[in-house]
RNA sequence: GGGCGAUUAGCUCAGGGGUAGAGCGCCACGUUGACAUCGUGGAGGUCGGUGGUUCGAAACCACCAUCGCCCACCA
């Protein structure tokens, strides 16, 4: 061990070496546990939430692997079909070429080889982080097995009629040229307008006044609807009005859908380009006249002078021939929802084509019952309820996309358009008898890539094959995820893994929170608040920080108030944290809540907190190095400290076991620092230094020193898997040993044997007074250093006992010089303090600021007087002591006794300060 | 419109029917042989508001306020 803590000089070499000896591979002889990694995009980087993830899942395997389980955590990467599509796209744009100059087989070998590339920096960014996933398993969507799962599931679907071919409305991304499902659609309210147009009755009676935020849908319209209740609007129903611009005339229909309190109560029906419209349409049997080419701009069934012009100028050229003809008869500011595909950010149209869909609700059912049966159980509970609400208003599923990248819908056409799914061209030929000379096409879409990522609890161990790691590892453990992936990814992989494993995917599903920057708002390269979890690990400089954050911006006017508020928050760029740092950060934050404020105070505080294990293993490396040869002989301090281990280590099982690593992490620090650190190292200074002391007693304190030291690391190597290698290597029998590794040492249980409330309450009394001391020593301005006199007032045979027992400890502690019992000199001038009733008074002739020591104990005085107060009101009232437990009353009664000798006791002190 | 969540110290957050907690920050003191990435002491809160349940509420319930998120077809 170094005498410095450098976390760069620990960290990777402990995890080649980890891969070296096998470590990540399945191995123990207890009880499976698996978590399955949300796959990340396989061209994709690690952000701050994948950074948190995966320490909780990482934490997680550790845990249960060093409990002797048999424990795998499943590493793979998705395909990310869109997402993966766009970023080579945007490759060859840079270079002047579309896709299309490519052609499919050659776009398809071209994102291949840019996974090639770029698939590695996940896996070495995981690796940085110190994730133990088992790295011979290492799955992909579009392996050949996970491939031909995906097939396989889809052509039983559709032999069960579970999946269908249909012309319906879909969101359609006009600039991607691809139906979304609706999840992939995201609704904001936008600024816009609401036009009012007047469609003249066809028998030149009047006209009919429609409103529309889309005026350039009106070509498309086959319809006005009116409320069949509407009294204003009856005699209208069944009549026709010409649509203007077109040749067309149109029916008016009335239909319970039209809220008559909305504008003039009528609306014009556009079926091919709205969802409400279309369903109308269907129910009155109205024409769909689709106007829209697949890139938003107007197709031949418009009037000449529209054709080919986008929708937004086709909306203003509608708008300026109402106007031209008389006919608009208003324009209102209007907010509006409008619907953005979550990739392109471009306006969604309803568009009506064929695609392919799962019948969703033979899926969910099931699918719902296992949340409320408790098969599957979610952590917080209340998600469960996020997860109801949606499944109870699920739609089919629009799972195909008209893209290049992702797996190729199983399905064959003949010339006349005949449907034959199988899973190869082969088998359909078999499967339906075909003929040899029918020629077969395949479907030119792909799957939507939550397709593949729904079967992924099972297709990465092996399914449809019965592989001894399914039967091993399914159902899955826990599933750690986010809650905005409840709907894309959780409730598929529940609906799938149910229909196909044969049972759920995982037997709980752990919603964590979001990472947000320190201000609350999300992480975005366009906010450029982004932190990449390798520089808090490794540190970056100001320029290199600037460097990342400002390249490649989308908005480059954006640029100079993210390089001000960057010099700003890191004026000397972010210093070196090291690995376990930040994952002893994430844990602390892994609370309930849903969002997390990440803030570079935390993490600065527990990177001290490893430099805090580290010396104080140096100092017991120091302290243990001259073994003391002789039978150990336990002091209460030893007794103390294992007994406050063993509490702990207790907490930390539960912590673990509820998934509160912030809780977990924080009963861990607190008692490293706060009573290892703080406490039983001085103690067994004490013990080790004292010449008088007994070689029993050192030998007891090096061996507690070491034993402790251990459990401790054992119980953070979950959370900090680094230091507390490196420290573990450093000594003892493991310290010889090439093979030996902490990732696989055994984790510590409790036992009840170790519960030792004397030596608790012994410590905690020495505590006390050595606080008591200290405080008069802090206020009084006595150097640390100086050894005082302590006078007992008010001594209880405990106390002389326990000076008996712990006295000469508690002088060295505490720096006494003496202790007395008989006051045999003038005692106002002395600075006081109290261990429960027992009073200290230290003699300070001289020394002594009267007026501070008067101000100090008139504090004091004052809150056990308010405290006194509470208890006597309470034990005044007739009903407290009826009605609350006795045991409740006995304490306040106790309270009451001691409060009134405290203020007593700080009355006369005052008094005596004159 | 429906659903969910938050409101506790200057900041970020735990907690939870019976004495209000942590980290960071702040003030004072300190070169005590593990650690100044430290030590010791200290200041700082009527736990968003109102009402209810209870012997007792910061905690449970209702309502309100403010903030946030998710879902939804009002032209």
């Amino acid at each position: 061990m170094h005498d410095k803590y450098t976390p760069r000089d620990i960290e990777q070499k402990h995890y080649d070496r980890w891969r070296h000896l096998g470590c990540f591979a399945p191995a123990g002889e207890g009880p499976a546990y698996c978590i399955m990694i949300p796959p990340p995009n396989v061209t994709g980087t690690l952000h701050m939430g994948h950074a948190f993830q995966d320490t909780i899942m990482d934490a997680l395997t550790r845990y249960h692997r060093m409990r002797g389980h048999k424990t795998l955590w499943q590493y793979g990467t998705d395909h990310a079909g869109i997402a993966t599509q766009m970023v080579v796209e945007r490759q060859l744009n840079a270079q002047g070429k579309t896709r299309h100059d490519l052609g499919r087989d050659a776009f398809e070998k071209a994102v291949w080889e840019w996974k090639a590339q770029s698939g590695g920096a996940i896996s070495s960014q995981l690796a940085a982080l110190g994730g133990s996933v088992d790295w011979e398993t290492e799955r992909f969507t579009m392996d050949a097995e996970l491939s031909s799962a995906v097939t396989r599931v889809f052509v039983d679907l559709y032999r069960e009629g579970l999946i269908y071919r249909g012309k319906r409305l879909v969101n359609w991304d006009p600039v991607l040229l691809t139906a979304l499902s609706d999840l992939e659609v995201l609704s904001e309210e936008e600024n816009g307008h609401l036009w009012q147009f007047a469609y003249p009755l066809s028998d030149g009676s009047g006209e009919m006044v429609v409103a529309t935020t889309r005026p350039e849908t009106m070509l498309g319209d086959t319809a006005v609807a009116v409320n069949p209740d509407d009294e204003r609007y009856q005699h209208l129903i069944g009549k026709t009005i010409d649509l203007p611009l077109t040749n067309r005339a149109i029916p008016v229909i009335a239909d319970d859908y039209v809220d008559p309190e909305f504008g003039t109560g009528c609306v014009k029906i556009t079926p091919a380009h709205d969802f409400n419209d279309y369903d109308i349409g269907q129910r009155h049997n109205l024409p769909v006249i689709n106007i829209l080419n697949p890139d938003a701009t107007l197709n031949e069934a418009v009037p000449s002078d529209f054709q080919g012009l986008d929708r937004y100028d086709a909306r203003k050229k509608v708008v300026a021939d109402f106007d031209a003809l008389g006919l608009l008869r208003g324009i209102d500011d209007h907010r509006l929802m409008v619907p953005r595909g979550d990739r392109s950010q471009a306006v969604v149209e309803p568009y009506l084509t064929d695609q392919w869909y799962v019948k969703i609700e033979p899926l969910a059912k099931p699918a719902i019952a296992a949340v409320k049966n408790g098969d599957i159980r979610f952590v917080p509970e209340n998600w469960s309820k996020t997860y109801y609400e949606w499944m109870h208003n699920i739609q089919d599923w629009c799972i195909s996309r008209q893209l290049w990248w992702g797996h190729r819908i199983p399905a064959w056409y003949d010339g006349d358009g005949n449907i034959f799914v199988g899973n190869d061209e082969a088998d359909v030929r078999a499967h339906y008898a075909l003929a040899d000379d029918i020629t077969l096409e395949r479907d030119n879409d792909v799957l939507d890539t939550w397709f593949s990522s729904g079967l992924w609890p099972f297709s990465t161990l092996g399914w449809p094959e019965q592989t001894e790691r399914l039967a091993t590892f399914y159902p899955t453990s826990v599933l750690v995820t986010g809650f905005d992936i409840i709907f894309f990814w959780v409730a598929r992989m529940i609906m799938l893994g149910l229909k196909f494993a044969g049972d759920v995917p995982f037997r709980e599903v752990y919603i964590h929170g979001l990472i947000r920057d320190q201000d609350g708002q999300k992480m975005s390269k366009s906010k450029g608040n982004v932190l990449d979890p390798l520089d808090l690990i490794n540190g970056i400089d100001l320029d290199g920080l600037l460097e990342k954050r400002l390249t490649g911006l989308m908005q480059p006017h954006l640029a100079p108030k993210i390089e001000a508020a960057t010099r700003k928050q890191f004026p000397d760029g972010i210093p070196e944290f090291g690995c376990d740092a930040l994952r002893f950060t994430f844990a602390t934050l892994a609370t309930t809540g849903r969002d997390i404020r990440f803030e570079l105070g935390r993490i600065e505080g527990n990177r001290n907190f490893c430099n805090k294990l580290w010396n104080a293993a140096r100092f017991v490396r120091l302290s243990t190095s001259d073994a003391v040869a002789a039978t150990p002989t336990p002091s209460t301090a030893d007794r103390w400290i294992r007994s406050r281990l063993n509490a702990t280590t207790a907490d930390v099982h539960r912590h673990f076991e509820q998934y509160r690593l912030d809780l977990a992490a924080q009963a861990l620090y607190d008692f490293v620092w706060h009573a290892y650190c703080d406490w039983y190292l001085e103690l067994a200074k004490a013990t080790l230094n004292d010449e008088a002391g007994s070689d029993g007693a050192r030998a007891a304190a090096q061996q507690t020193l070491v034993d402790v030291l251990d459990a401790v690391l054992r119980l953070l190597h979950p959370l900090m898997p680094f230091i507390t290698e490196e420290i573990w290597l450093s000594y003892g029998p493991q310290a010889n040993d090439d093979t030996a590794t902490l990732m696989t040492a055994a984790f510590p249980d409790s036992e009840a044997a170790n519960d030792d409330p004397a030596a608790e309450a012994d410590i905690e009394w020495l505590q006390s007074f050595t606080l008591g001391v200290r405080q008069i020593r802090g206020e009084m301005d006595i150097s640390p250093g100086k050894p005082v006199p302590v006078i007992l007032g008010n001594t209880a045979n405990d106390d002389r006992d326990r000076l008996k027992r712990l006295g000469r400890l508690l002088s060295r502690v505490a720096r006494i010089e003496s202790i007395d019992e008989i006051a045999d000199q003038d005692l106002s001038m002395a600075a006081t303090a109290f261990v429960g009733e027992l009073k200290l008074l230290v003699p300070l002739a001289g020394l002594i600021d009267i007026d501070a020591e008067r101000a100090r104990l008139a504090r004091q005085r004052d809150k056990s007087a308010a405290d006194l107060a509470k208890v006597q009101g309470k034990l005044a009232n007739d009903k407290f002591v009826a009605n609350a437990p006795a045991d409740v009353v006995s304490k306040e009664r106790e309270r009451l006794d001691s409060l009134e000798k405290a203020v007593a006791d700080l009355d006369e002190q005052i008094a005596r300060l004159g």
